[in-house]
RNA sequence: GCGCCUGUAGCUCAGCUGGAUAGAGCAGCGGACUUCUAAUCCGCAGGUCGCAGGUUCGAAUCCUGCCAGGCGUACCA
């Protein structure tokens, strides 16, 4: 509907350019916006304010001739006015209302699908844990940003893969190799060394168990048993994050592994191709790229003077690839504790070409836990986390998702386990849940009155004139923008208080007036509005991997 | 030192990319279930938007400088 308004104000500036009331300028940025106060209107535009400048004319007045010339041949305006300094405040005719929510409800679970993406090829990579552990809470939050952004893409018409880059090689799988010989041979001998900065987590012990029992290890040399164990127990981790993550409602496309690029002679290749462009230079015994050439503080280490590649060479490598795949459009998600690496990761891809801009990178800030008062304090390597599977297996997938994604990724999440884990109430979750479970509610107390709603809405929608009833299919009018503007700034958390907002006000709206009552064309009419109420919070859940529970 | 992120109600956070009187949820106080699900609703109270300048019709939002907190600044991964 902003769309809407947004041509009729250009065409109606293309009239008065024609007719000479206003002078010819290129159109300026405006906005149409829907005001928090109801007496602006059900939309507003600061069209006449950004217009004042080059017309050299007061706001007010350029808002009269605009408002005198309005071209509106479907009568979508009910009335407008001027408001403040020169708003403009529109009325929109209520048949505009029933039509949209008419639509709402024809479009049904496609209700805010677009194709804005229009095919772009896009990859959202994210979690990417070394499989060395369980996932904790940050990962957590990444999974869930992720996922969630990839159903938005996709919704919105983008074609999206979402990739898992398993870092397999290098030094820490041969750490966790090492960790589990050394609990192994405790089991015997308790006083055998524990690497100093090995894993420290009580699941090294569980995997020493379990891979004890599968391979006799007894006859083996201790680097022959120490690199089995890091084989073995590199992929038994790996397939207790995919479970967690499933169970997380989160699944991948793509799973890439760190190892592939050595195997395959990737990264030779993307070497030789920086050393082509004169990017690539030795010192101290050491391979060096030019980075600072594209805004590093310094150039960076590819290959180490020991002769091995650097965590950073695969990863540009993997970059370089990505790009070499067709991605246009290329998501990371990665943890805020990296953001030091993205200046010297763009800086490789700028040596070949690669715009800056190719690559987003999303940060997620830390999730800092609370037990009674204190943190708790997260390391990968203590093995004291709390992994995400404890706190799903405790408070439940919907809330846990739900709560990450309310915070923008961007500021630090402050989850306090005792409040999250009360499965009752206090949770911003069940609110938007209940206001579903109350409409499924509302049908199946019309059905045992023997009201039956048709299965297209019809003129009974013009039995809604309550303002509630207004102002809440206005607010369903706004979700199609909403998804397509996440899908540009990839903020989710908006939707999930745009979700809270809409409960809320069904929820007002419920207390206020009855629904279902002896008057069978209006109980038919709000059975409409509630269905569409439904149908928002059922796609708007669907996009954040919520589920929308019928009964609760 | 340098770089990135953050600073909004007692707490946790929004604030639609510069708009009209800054909003929610918790926590506090007071109300509403013989009536469609009270996991709900209504009311009260709570703010120098870290501080100081600047940009303009207009700033929580943009620019500069301070202050405070977090993270990062490896031939680690």
């Amino acid at each position: 509907m902003k769309k809407k308004l947004a041509k009729i104000l250009k065409d109606t500036l293309d009239l008065c350019y024609r007719e000479g009331s206003l002078r010819q300028v290129p159109l300026p940025e405006f906005v149409v916006e829907v005001p928090n106060n109801p007496d602006h209107g059900h939309f507003a535009t600061n069209l006449a304010m950004s217009l004042a400048g080059e017309q050299k004319s007061s706001p007010r007045n350029i808002a009269e001739i605009i408002i005198r010339h309005l071209v509106d041949p479907d009568h979508f305006i009910l009335k407008a006015e001027i408001g403040g300094a020169g708003f403009i405040n529109f009325f929109v005719a209520p048949g505009q209302w029933y039509d949209l929510l008419s639509h709402v409800i024809n479009l049904k679970d496609d209700y805010g699908r677009s194709s804005i993406g229009k095919g772009k090829k896009t990859m959202v990579e994210f979690v990417s844990a070394n499989p060395t552990g369980p996932l904790h809470l940050g990962h957590g939050r990444g999974a869930a940003l992720g996922d969630t952004l990839c159903r938005i893409l996709d919704f919105s018409g983008y074609d999206v893969k979402s990739e898992f880059y398993i870092n397999d090689a290098g030094q820490q799988i041969k750490m966790l190799g090492e960790s589990i010989y050394s609990r192994w041979r405790q089991f015997s001998d308790p006083s055998y060394p524990f690497p100093s900065d090995g894993y420290q987590g009580d699941y090294i012990q569980e995997l020493a168990v379990e891979i004890a029992k599968e391979r006799k290890l007894e006859n083996l040399a201790i680097h022959e048993a120490a690199e089995l164990l890091s084989e073995l127990g590199k992929d038994k981790i790996l397939k207790e994050i995919k479970e967690d993550l499933a169970n997380f409602r989160v699944t991948f496309d793509l799973w890439y592994k760190e190892s592939d690029l050595y195997s395959s002679g990737k990264i030779d290749h993307a070497i030789k191709l920086i050393e082509k462009e004169g990017m690539l230079f030795e010192k101290d015994g050491a391979l060096w790229i030019r980075t600072s050439r594209f805004g590093d503080d310094k150039d960076r280490v590819v290959r180490k003077k020991d002769g091995e590649f650097t965590y950073f060479a695969s990863d540009v490598s993997y970059h370089l690839d990505k790009w070499k795949r067709g991605f246009k459009r290329v998501i990371n998600i990665w943890g805020a504790d990296h953001h030091g690496y993205i200046t010297r990761v763009k800086a490789a891809l700028e040596t070949q070409g690669i715009p800056g801009d190719w690559l987003e990178i999303l940060l997620i800030q830390l999730v800092k836990l609370w037990e009674g008062g204190a943190e708790v304090k997260m390391s990968k390597r203590s093995g004291k986390y709390v992994t995400l599977k404890e706190l799903v297996d405790e408070v439940g997938v919907d809330a846990v998702r739900f709560v990450f994604l309310s915070k923008d990724h961007t500021s630090p999440l402050d989850f306090d386990i005792g409040l999250v884990k009360k499965k009752d109430s206090e949770n911003p979750v069940y609110y938007v849940q209940y206001a579903h479970a109350r409409v499924c509610s509302l049908f199946r107390k019309a059905a045992t009155e023997n009201i039956h709603v048709p299965e297209q809405p019809d003129s009974t929608l013009q039995r809604l004139v309550v303002d509630e009833e207004i102002a809440l299919i206005r607010k369903m009018a706004e979700f199609p923008s909403l998804i397509e503007e996440i899908a540009g700034d990839l903020g989710p958390h908006r939707l999930t208080y745009y979700l809270t907002e809409l409960a809320g006000s069904f929820h007002r709206y419920y207390n206020r007036h009855r629904i279902v009552s002896d008057d069978r064309t209006l109980t038919q009419a709000r059975l409409f509005l509630s269905l569409g109420i439904r149908i928002l919070i059922k796609n708007g859940l669907r996009l954040l991997g919520v589920s929308a529970p019928e009964v609760m």
